[in-house]
DNA sequence: TTGGGAGCTATTTTT
DNA sequence: TAGCTCCCAA
């Protein structure tokens, strides 16, 4: 047996608990229920580890799969510290980045052609919002107001997501729709409109991706799985490539994703699962806890292993959190434990307005640093991000330094979609596939190409078959004008870039926007401008990486993290959502109002309360809980969770100064009102 | 027909 | 902050 560089498999098993350990080494079907700070990610490693050394697999044949790129990262990292480099899986990597191997092998099985284009969400949603229009004006569907319309897009946009992530192909979406509500009634009245509408367009959409080569990021996934479904010898081809697999947060996966994983593993059983169903907070995005909560009833020769000793917070935190989660019936029964102390006890601040709330927490981080907290360590979570604003303000003026977390993710940008436009448009002006890419950029600046004029163009374009771009071109020939000049002018540099631009990528997105007049527009816009222009240096930057043009707009749709975010001295600030694998020595949790907290538009009640679990296990040290009296000129009650919050968690002192108007503690209206005095 | 300014309203969003 | 609308001048 070769020596490992840097560990050896005992040093990484020796490292786990007995419980851990054993997880790591079991072999067939298992499912590692981890709790929160239970060492979730050792424990997967460890089972990378143990099947390479101990259990003498092929680094090449392990497939790991996570949700996020961050989460893949991660794992490639430790695994490869123990490991070293050499003898670690080269399959690790997110679902959709696994399923687009898998498609770049085979094009045909989504019909497309070799060098498709990945669209992400935002451009599903601006097809959507094409497809609806061009309905109304056929007359197919009612005009209504544009407030309706962007709404109706994107629950349309999720809707057609959800069938593909129930394995609904686009001419079965109609019937199934329509069986169901025979069966089970229609349901909320929007409910049912949005069902109906996404299986009536959903043909049309799934058209339009395959005329111009694109997948979106359900077909990644989708197709391989149907076809592993269809086909036997397809299905063997890929199975046989792999002799264990294992997933990441496995709560949160859907249908497609579960079953592409069962099919994949399905001849040797060896699926290593992990995740903690009281952490399932995505099921609005189509997430089912049932899948682990019934894993044994797929898996029948499978183990379930739990992970309850818990090494991050104080047993008062973990109190907080088990009489929270216990309110869940569902779940799979597990409880945290620690063998630390109590440690210190929540705090509840209750503070009369949103803008004291953050007042308040402006002047407690900055009391916590002067006692020798690094900012770092601390962070605030909301349920929405809209109430991060009102904090931003006062931090700014606290003079405290804080990063928004996730703001929008890099690639995301519309500056960066912008740029990463204009490049695609040089590259295929004559292709169907880069049409997205030229109502993008075609009035930017503008050169007075508004909708009528680009309906022109698209209407010459639908009757040639030709794309955009061409039909522009052929239709400014005969065109006079001021605008029409700019046009030209326009469609003359693309050209000119394409034919004989530079070579490297940066340097014709660089000649591009220097060209077609977009800097000089983001230079002279005054505050907005100068982020736009950093944003595209990281972008230059970024993009001289890449050499294969299409390698660098894979990357750009599948949203890997840029590398350069550096937070130190920072107070974060992210949603609870966002905070999902994260922990922080001192957290602030913000907002916890009735009607507020949990959200009465979640149609799952527990999946709020999961949520409560997951913000309040991220803290490891000290949590501080607020909540206001008024909230955007309403009087609100303190969150039911608090409420639940049993006694001895609560900090004695709780009343802690928050400024002049402050209202005491007690969620009692009597005396809440006492102290508003009305 | 366009473009720019004013005014409004906010679920959560791994890819 | 952003992403929409609406409205009026060019």
């Amino acid at each position: 047996m070769e020596i490992s560089p840097v560990s050896s498999v005992n040093d990484v098993l020796l490292g786990l608990t007995p419980v851990q350990r054993e997880a790591a080494q079991q072999e067939g079907a298992v499912v590692v229920l981890a709790g929160a700070g239970t060492g979730k990610t050792s424990t997967l490693v460890g089972g990378v580890v143990d099947r390479i050394e101990r259990r003498g697999m092929s680094p090449h044949r392990i497939l790991a799969v996570t949700f996020t790129n961050k989460a893949a990262q991660e794992m490639r990292d430790r695994i490869s510290f123990a490991l070293g480099r050499e003898r670690s899986p080269s399959w690790i990597g997110t679902f959709h980045a696994h399923g687009c191997r898998q498609l770049r092998t085979d094009p045909e099985i989504a019909f497309l052609r070799p060098g498709f284009d990945i669209c992400d969400a935002d451009d599903s949603r601006r097809l959507v919002r094409r497809l609806m229009l061009r309905a109304i004006d056929d007359g197919a569907l009612d005009p209504m107001p544009g407030d309706e319309l962007g709404k109706r897009v994107k629950s349309i946009t999720n809707h057609i997501a959800m069938f593909k992530d129930d394995l609904v192909l686009p001419d079965q979406a109609l019937a199934l729709v329509k069986t169901f509500q025979d069966r089970h009634g229609t349901g909320e009245p929007d409910d049912a409109m949005a069902w109906e509408m996404a299986a009536a367009l959903y043909p049309a959409y799934q058209a339009i991706l395959r005329e111009t080569n694109t997948a979106d990021f359900g077909d990644l996934l989708l197709w391989p799985t149907i076809t592993m479904l269809r086909d036997e010898k397809y299905r063997l081809d890929w199975a046989h490539r792999f002799d264990a697999v294992l997933a990441d947060e496995f709560q949160d996966v859907n249908r497609l994703q579960f079953l592409w994983l069962k099919l994949l593993s399905r001849d040797h059983q060896e699926l290593f699962a992990v995740g903690d169903d009281a952490q399932s907070i995505y099921g609005w995005r189509g997430a089912n806890v049932g899948f682990i909560r019934n894993f044994l009833k797929e898996f029948p020769d499978g183990r379930m292993i739990a992970l309850e000793e818990n090494f991050r917070s104080t047993g008062h935190i973990l109190d907080a959190a088990n009489t929270i989660i216990a309110g869940d019936k569902n779940r799979l029964k597990k409880t945290l434990f620690t063998s630390e102390g109590p440690g210190e006890r929540l705090e509840i601040i209750a503070c009369s307005g949103g803008v004291e709330e953050a007042q308040t927490l402006a002047a407690e981080m900055g009391r916590r640093a002067h006692e020798g907290v690094r900012y770092e360590d601390m962070a605030v979570l909301y349920r929405y991000n809209f109430i991060s604003r009102i904090l931003e303000e006062q931090l700014l003026k606290a003079k405290i330094p804080y990063e928004l977390v996730n703001d929008t993710a890099f690639w995301q940008r519309g500056v960066i979609k912008d740029a990463l436009a204009f490049l695609r448009l040089t590259n295929a002006p004559e292709e169907a596939q880069s049409n997205e890419a030229f109502r993008r950029v075609i009035n930017l600046p503008a050169r007075g190409v508004g909708a009528k004029t680009l309906a022109r163009f698209e209407a010459y374009a639908e009757d040639e078959n030709i794309s955009l771009f061409v039909a522009a071109e052929k239709m400014m020939d005969k065109a006079s004008g001021k605008n029409a000049e700019k046009v030209r002018a326009f469609l003359q540099i693309i050209r000119e870039e394409e034919l004989s631009g530079d070579p490297s990528l940066s340097g014709r997105m660089r000649s591009l926007l220097e060209r077609s007049g977009y800097m000089d527009m983001h230079r002279q816009a005054a505050e907005d401008g100068q982020s736009a222009l950093e944003n595209l240096d990281e972008l230059f930057d970024l993009a001289g990486e890449f050499i294969a043009i299409e390698d660098l707009f894979e990357h750009a749709a599948l949203g890997s993290t840029p590398a350069g975010s550096t937070s130190q001295g920072r107070v974060k600030l992210m949603t609870i959502h966002a905070s999902k694998g994260l922990e922080f020595p001192h957290v602030f949790l913000m907002g916890w109002e009735d009607q507020m907290f949990p959200s009465p538009s979640n149609v799952d009640q527990d999946e709020e309360r999961r949520l409560a679990y997951v913000a309040l296990t991220r803290g490891r040290r000290r949590v501080a809980v607020t909540w206001c009296a008024f909230r955007n000129g309403r009087q609100s009650q303190p969150s039911p969770f608090l409420m639940e919050l049993p006694k001895p968690v609560w900090a004695k002192g709780w009343l802690r100064n928050a400024g002049k108007k402050s209202v005491g503690i007690l969620p009692d209206r009597a005396a809440l009102d006492a102290a508003l005095g009305i």
